[in-house]
DNA sequence: TTTTTCAATAGGTATTACCGATAATGTTGA
DNA sequence: TCAACATTATCGGTAATACCTATTGAAAAA
């Protein structure tokens, strides 16, 4: 019978490409990595591994093989995970992934209360954007994302956190700084300062402005920059209500917020993880904590649904 | 690290309740069963088997992990026959399932011609309703399934095969034997003989009439049955194309067959596996002979989408 | 060429999966 | 209640094997 141990070493193989690094990585010596590959290759009667190549390369089967073998060494990891939680409920190390416009005033916010009701559960905490955190959360280099919804992903379930309103903040010096409120309709083609591409919160701004991504000559590489952009002079930008505020609280003087309406715009943030994970209880976990230090949301708000 | 092995011996103790006969399966003795169930449980960390209970019963945990364990051995039974496929492809066996209101109709048809063109390949051949075979399909009993799309399930691939006219078939003395055609509004509410609930034609029948189930005095257990029924008398009911041909070429004189239109009614007839089945192949050959064999699609032909 | 790098081989050891026999336990029928 | 039975747990021994260190062989780099 196929060993997961044996599977495992092809996989590390596959992805460190160098006999003696896999096996230090499996924590087994070489000679007994490259015999248990070879009565691997005979028990499934397949080349594996290219022969009399100088580099170490799989063949094409190899690698398809070496493919299903990660998603079972990754079945087995969650299963021995699922034991674990299963007597110790909300301990243990949590990987959690966050979309950096979100992670810091997110955990600014929670982080505090999250500790306290969790003391058992230590938190690993990455700063990932949107595409990257889905894969890693596939992957299982991360356990739990928490990131801008709707995300249709099959093999993942997600549990809606909270509608997160928007709005435009802008300098003092800026033409619309007395403004009380900006429809959406005026945020048609208006000139924002933006997040760089691959940010979901940049995304959803053009689709609000109906912008294409050429028209935008400056771009951010996070909230912060945009922050001090604005404040110093008289761009403009969106500003999600976490961020607003944490600036606020930090005494931010230079930026006005104006709230965006017809409709309200909000971003929907929830948790993803995967449909079998260990750690869903931890889902539900923290999004009792957050849910009660997080604002309530007003009636009408809208979400603006982001097409990926 | 975990032993695929022992995650057998788990499965086959929830599936058998009984360790004698789950070693038996496993083809070891009950004490080996015994003990490595004992390793699985410290290694885990867990209580799998109720203990101090009359009956073998797992834990509420145990048969959790038991289901994902399972899945694990589905794929590396998955992993293997993709390596044996992928040495000698479209050779072994091949456990393909088919719908009962199809099978015999379809295998007189194309059977040979299949053996011909895949002398290699063994097909042990099941008759299964609809979702019998999608359970056994999901869980490994089966590798390939025909049956009537689309079947929206997750982690299933399906390849669609022909649309399968359908037809009206009357006895001599019914009212509508001298009709040359039937439009689908007159069917609503016609009285037909139709097969027992299950039966996904049944099903496709009763929408087309717009019945409901209740008002079905009458369920025959087999097409077979039905065409006895209306060859004796004056009864009607609905005939896939299939075996109205193999009605016909076995001399039934007693059936006039009226073609449905308005729009022309019809199946979709086709093949599904598990999407990461290692007789993918063995499905696109046997979709390529078959579909030589088949009569070729009019272009008026509209499928009934199946609301399962 | 020599040196270096890396995988394959050899030989030996500790682990363990496995078996048969048997004991312990629970279940059932009188 | 106590046999008679069915079923699981324990025991001791054995064969298989996963693993190690040391070494060799072969290819690449110097």
């Amino acid at each position: 019978m196929l060993s997961l141990k044996d599977l495992s070493y092809l996989v590390a193989l596959d992805e460190l490409g160098h006999f003696g690094k896999a096996a230090q990585a499996c924590y087994v010596s070489q000679p007994t990595l490259s015999g248990q590959l070879k009565k691997l290759q005979n028990q499934l009667g397949v080349e594996l591994i290219e022969k009399g190549s100088k580099k170490v390369i799989l063949t094409h089967v190899g690698r398809e093989i070496a493919q299903r073998a990660k998603a079972m060494v990754l079945q087995a990891h969650e299963l021995e995970a699922f034991a674990r939680a299963s007597n110790k409920p909300l301990t243990g190390r949590l990987k959690l992934a966050i979309i950096p416009s979100l992670a810091p005033y997110l955990m600014a916010k929670t982080g505090a209360c999250v500790n306290a009701l969790l003391p058992g559960l230590t938190i690993e905490l990455h700063e990932l954007e949107t595409h990257e955190l889905l894969r890693q959360l596939k992957s299982g280099e991360i356990d739990i994302g928490i990131l801008v919804l709707p995300q249709p992903q099959a093999g993942l379930r997600h549990l809606s956190l909270w509608q997160e309103p928007l709005w435009l903040g802008v300098g003092h010096e800026h033409p619309w700084a007395k403004k009380t409120q900006v429809t959406r309709g005026q945020l048609a083609g208006a000139e924002l300062i933006l997040l760089k591409e691959g940010h979901c919160l940049a995304d959803q701004a053009q689709q609000m402005c109906q912008l294409k991504s050429q028209s935008q000559a400056f771009r951010g590489a996070s909230l912060e920059t945009l922050r001090y952009m604005v404040s110093a002079g008289n761009g403009a930008t969106i500003v999600p209500q976490l961020s607003m505020d944490a600036w606020i609280s930090h005494g931010e003087q230079n930026i006005t917020y104006i709230p965006i309406t017809s409709p309200k715009q909000a971003r929907e943030i929830g948790f993803l993880a995967r449909s079998g994970s260990a750690y869903w209880p931890c889902v539900e976990a923290l999004h009792g904590a957050m849910a009660k230090v997080l604002p309530k949301n007003s009636a009408d708000t809208q979400t603006v649904p982001l097409v990926i």
